[in-house]
Formats: structure tokens, C-alpha cells, sequence
DNA sequence: GATCATAGTCGTCTGCCTGACGATAAACAC
DNA sequence: GTGTTTATCGTCAGGCAGACGACTATGATC
């Protein structure tokens, strides 16, 4: 902010409480997991959202939700416009959310961003180890779709967290199929066959791995050989390799029909 | 927002204003063009800026875009969630701005929200028809591209308003490759090649009218025979369509190669 | 050590879609 | 009528994706 300008009249516009969501999103054990942390005060204290927390005065939006991501998780995020060499997370913004009653107790706008992450060894919380896990998507968003069970429902998100996680979890499916996003799921190198699981996890279907093989290596800049080969899955050694320049991807891959 | 519930304590979080900023589209003559606005006040006084204002206190992000829109255009927007029968324009969420620098008065957070509309008799100004007017993107984004000639160079818009209306150009272009939105910048019954002049001017580019033909009219529920014909293009009668109810077009539209 | 299970990799075949483009149809202008 | 414009139908070849067979290379098990 620029100084030397005379200011709005405060009058002029309401106040808003701005803040940043996370949805981060990983695959554990050929699951799409998401990070939620329990809130320890009210409103919906006790229930699981996203993480999240206010935009400082001079802070960009993007820094906002890496330093959150960073606080909460211990995860570094690159921005999208000068990757980091290192390992760090994917990292973009999803969505706005400013529902006047999406917060009881005052007028909060929230942009969402959406993180794709490799599997960690543990969601070392900021302290609390018990206040912040991997949650299935699927069980999360369970009561989304068809009749709800009565019996072991788990609680829905706080705020409107369901809907963001929904939203953010959808544009992760879809940006998997025309971008070599599915890479941000990885670790630094990897085999075809991994990747083709985090396909298969992040869309909930099978996938041909003869099919998935030849499209995946033979599209222009998305794998490039990393020179060494691993068992680490079992069964013959499959090639490692290294994300590639391409970002699109195109012709996409298909996500199969419903 | 709900009373009742102790709020905020007001020195946590900085105070900012949100505003909504509007990327509206239309082809006219053949081209992109976007809605801007003359500012009559500093800063950037009498730049070119993209119409937009403040959020009310107990109004929706998607309500504040759509009452913008209204005052400064006299279009009505439909809620993509509850399309009106009306022929109003596509309104949807394009993404929010909110470097810390971006508004030298004070921190400002503007949600962007992109337009599409058919073209209209004449962009009515909220009372002052010398400050709006339909530009044509390439126009505006010009200096974008390429190396800038001095002279002649039209004045970038106000803030960050290049790099919104590039986003918002860029979303249309790309969205109208996998969904059926190209018929938003049509009137409510147009020809095949009323929509393939649509795609001819957002891509910039030439398409056969043969293949662009056999594929609309062959992807089941992008069009609906309307019943009659016109030749309101001159040459011989073309039949006249509706939008279907597909929204997303599996397989997508193809955007020629580079 | 033979066998089995697992995963990876290479090929083949067929159908569909697309791009290139020829041909015909129906209006208007002169 | 002739030319021009736009619309619409058809044909053909190349490319890609889905289905699926075959072979390879490791660890596990007997």
C-alpha cells in the first residue's frame, strides 16, 4: 500500500475480516486424502475444518497461504510462477468464499488455495500432533452424496469447509487430465506406475497400465528418465523418472467415463 | 451473519474493503471485446478500468458482481446454479486480487468475476454514456504483447486491471473449449455459424466451416434444433439453434495448434 | 532352485475422431 | 443468368485411445 493518498472515507465500504483456506490434498495408501485440523474454539469447536487464518496487513494472498501451509504442516510451497528447485508443494488459488453467514460471528471473505502435495511421513502438527490428519476425501464428503447413514455420520467440516474441500478436490481432478499436475503428488522421482496410481487414486477408477504407460511416456516433456530404476512397489524394476518441462498437457489424458 | 456470538476481537485481524471487478465479454464485429469504464476520480483518474465497486455488508460475492453488472450495463446476469429462462448473461467467479500495493489508498481485495454476453444494441452507461465503451481485447492487452511502440500506445487500464482482463480472456478462451459457454455470447436462437464466428474471434483464429459444423451439430446436447432458418448472414438460409442442455462438451472443442 | 505372484514394458488391432478438402445447395447482387 | 456468399453433406487418410495378448524381471514361497 502506497502512502501519500488520501484514504477511502471509512465510511464508504464495511470492514471485512479477510482470511485464506487450505485445502491440501496428498495420496496416502492409494487414497486422496485431505489435511483437516480440529478446531479448539468456538464456533464448531471440536469439529474438523481446513486450515486456515487471517491475511496480514501487508501480506499478499499467496504468501498468506504458504505461511500457513508452512505453519501448519511444515511445507514449503513454490509459487507456480518461479518453482523452487526443492521438493516443495504445488500450490494455486481455488476459490472465494464470502457467503455474508458463512462466519457467525462476523463478515469474513476467505480465498481458498488448493496444495498438492507428495506423501509425507507424518502431518507433523504445529505442535499438537492430535489436532491435524489426513482424512479420506471420500469419507469426508461422504454425506455429500446419497442418503446420509444416521449411525457414525462422521461431523461435517466447520464453516462451509465441505464445499470448499468439494470444489477443491474437483479441480484437482480436472486439472490432472490437460496439466502434468499429477506430478505434484509424487516425490521427486518415480516410476510410471506410481504416477498411474495417483491417477487412480485422485479419480477413483482404474486405469489400463499398458494404456497408461505408452500415453504417459510418450507425451512430449511430461516424464523425463532419471537414469535408475526401483522395487520399491514389488515385482519387476520399473525406470524412474523426473517430472518434465510441460506443463499442459495435450493431448490431455482421459479421464474415463463415468 | 449471525448475532449472538461474541465477535472478533477487532485488533486480530487487519481491516480491508472487498470490492467485486467485472471482465465482461462480448463479440462484436468479429472480435473480443471487453466492458471498461472511464474513472472520474483519482487514482488513475481518467484511465480506462474495468467496472466494478465496493461489497455491501450483507451482500453475496456473486450478488455484488450481479448488481454491478446491472447498474453499470442494465444486463441481468443468471446464477449458473439456478440458470433464469431470461436471456441473461453467464456470470461466474474469476479469481481474487489482492497484492497489498494494488489500491495506493488503502488494502483493497477485489474478487474478480468474469461476464459473457451476447452482443448488445449499446453498452448503456449508468448516465454517463461517454465513460463506458466496448474495447476490443487485443487493443487493450496490446502492449502485452510483444515490444510496445511509443506512439499511439493506448493507456494501460487502471491497477491491476491488465493482468484481470488477461486472466478473464484467458478463461473464456479456454472454457469454451470443454463446455458449451460459447453460446452465452449468442442471442438466444444463432446459426452454426453465428457460434463458429464466436470461436473464431475468442481464439483469434480461422476454422473450417465443414469440420466446425459436423462437430457441433454432431456433440449430443450442445445444440437444439430451433426450427427455423435465416439469412440474416446473407448467402443461403442457415437453421437456426438453441443452446442444449449439455454444459460440458465430452469430447471438448479443439483449439487449433499455435 | 523351481514355481508363483507381482509389476513393468512392448506390440497389435480396431474403432473413432479430426483435419484437409471436394461437391452441392440456396439465397442475394448485378 | 452469372457470380458471390454462406450453409451443408461427403470422402479420405492419419492419429490416438481402448481392449488385450505377450514377454520380462524381480521377490516370495515351497
Amino acid at each position: 500500500m502506497i502512502t501519500g493518498m488520501p484514504p477511502y472515507d471509512p465510511s464508504a465500504f464495511p470492514p471485512f475480516a479477510v482470511t485464506v483456506d487450505l485445502v491440501v490434498l496428498t495420496v496416502r495408501r492409494h487414497a486422496l486424502c485431505a489435511l483437516v485440523v480440529r478446531r479448539g474454539e468456538p464456533p464448531f469447536q471440536g469439529r474438523w475444518a481446513l486450515p486456515g487464518g487471517f491475511v496480514r496487513a501487508d501480506e499478499d494472498l499467496a504468501a498468506a497461504a504458504a505461511r500457513e501451509l508452512a505453519e501448519e504442516t511444515g511445507l514449503y510451497a513454490h509459487d507456480p510462477a518461479a518453482p523452487a528447485p526443492g521438493n516443495g508443494a504445488h500450490l494455486e488459488q481455488l476459490a472465494t468464499y464470502g457467503d455474508p453467514e458463512r462466519d457467525p460471528r462476523m463478515r469474513v471473505v476467505s480465498v481458498a488455495h488448493l496444495v498438492l502435495a507428495p506423501d509425507l511421513p507424518a502431518p507433523r502438527a504445529g505442535g499438537d500432533a492430535n489436532s491435524v490428519r489426513w482424512a479420506p476425501v471420500e469419507e469426508l464428503l461422504k454425506k455429500e452424496n446419497g442418503l446420509a447413514r444416521e449411525e457414525e455420520q462422521p461431523a461435517q467440516l466447520a464453516f462451509d469447509h465441505d464445499r470448499i474441500l468439494a470444489d477443491g478436490v474437483e479441480r484437482a481432478r480436472s486439472k490432472i487430465e490437460y496439466s502434468s499436475l499429477a506430478t505434484a503428488f509424487c516425490p521427486p522421482e518415480f516410476t510410471v506406475g506410481e504416477l498411474r496410481r495417483v491417477y487412480e487414486a485422485v479419480w477413483g477408477v482404474a486405469l489400463d497400465p499398458r494404456n497408461f504407460h505408452r500415453k504417459v511416456t510418450g507425451t512430449p516433456g511430461f516424464l523425463v528418465p532419471a537414469g535408475g530404476t526401483t522395487t520399491r512397489q514389488g515385482g519387476r524394476p520399473a525406470q524412474l523418472f523426473r517430472a518434465g518441462g510441460a506443463t499442459l498437457l495435450n493431448p490431455p489424458m482421459l479421464r474415463p467415463e463415468v
